[in-house]
DNA sequence: CTTCACGCCTGTCAGC
DNA sequence: TGCTGACAGGCGTGAA
């Protein structure tokens, strides 16, 4: 489901609400979500503790608590975090209920149930090794041109599994990556390393611009994406080239293509991006 | 080390 | 209507 924007949207959404709150219980519904420690020890270690601090990093939603613990979630595909009072209708598909101290609930759920839940010390986090390994996020101080470009200059594969791969560019996905590239006129297929600096340039600029944009649209809701109060995003709205095939190209009104690379579904304008 | 195919899950949708 | 296959916004693993 959500990548960098649409989690950045649901922090947003749901910090206000959650931080100062005391977790008075959680029910789990499907164990295996919690991918460490043991679910037992996750509910038992969770109880009575109070969320300090909702933070992200690339696609990781990241609950600081007030005993050192960090409550860490990654939505994967269909994953959703929403605050519910006692009033609201509760999701079809969810599997982990935190029970908060004003009779209100955060739930998490999943449809394809490929999300991830851990709890650990603070100092521990490094053992999630897509956290400790990510590079760095659009928007970010460490997202210089000069990183992306002696980046680019090292990789003999496609551009789209370079800005795909979370350790080269922390929290874009196939959306961003896609219109990222449209704006930037790059076909997929590039082989990184061929891009020139002017090209390396735009594409830079494109990445912070399509990440900006989503994040100021409050994310892409193209089927499951609801931010942290069950709210739909809007950036669906500006695409150029996502989920649009065979629709004409806003630059040149040719039409929008679709193929497979880096085995990802991939959108782009055969005429526009070379 | 880099790159890529595959598996994990379940739901939706197009086409027959 | 019912069935089948393709596809879905991510990422860890293992093989080449």
């Amino acid at each position: 489901m959500p990548e960098m924007p649409e989690v950045e949207t649901i922090r947003r959404t749901l910090a206000d609400k959650v931080e100062g709150r005391k977790i008075i219980r959680v029910d789990i519904g499907l164990p295996r979500l919690v991918k460490w420690p043991t679910a037992p020890e996750f509910q038992a270690i969770l109880t009575d503790r109070t969320i300090r601090n909702l933070a992200r990093r690339g696609k990781y939603l990241l609950f600081y608590l007030d005993n050192n613990f960090v409550l860490v979630v990654h939505l994967r595909m269909t994953g959703r975090l929403c605050y519910i009072t006692p009033e609201t209708k509760q999701d079809k598909f969810t599997h982990i209920l935190f029970n908060l101290d004003n009779g209100d609930t955060l739930l998490y759920a999943d449809t394809r149930t490929l999300g991830t839940l851990y709890l650990m010390p603070e100092e521990e986090l490094w053992r999630i090794a897509g956290l400790s390994s990510m590079g760095p996020e659009p928007l970010s101080a460490e997202f210089t041109v000069e990183y992306f470009t002696d980046m680019l200059s090292k990789r003999q594969a496609k551009i789209k599994s370079v800005l795909l791969n979370q350790k080269l560019v922390g929290g874009l996905g196939n959306i961003y990556v896609d219109e990222a590239l449209a704006i930037a006129c790059i076909d997929p297929e590039r082989i990184a390393k061929s891009l020139t600096t002017q090209e390396v340039r735009y594409l830079h600029q494109a990445v912070n611009q399509v990440i900006a944009d989503g994040i100021a649209h409050g994310g892409t809701t193209f089927r499951d994406y609801r931010d942290g109060v069950g709210q739909s995003g809007s950036h669906q709205r500006y695409l150029q080239v996502y989920g649009r095939t065979n629709e004409p190209c806003q630059r040149c009104g040719g039409l929008i293509a679709r193929k497979e690379v880096a085995g990802r579904g991939t959108h782009y304008c055969p005429n526009c991006q070379k």
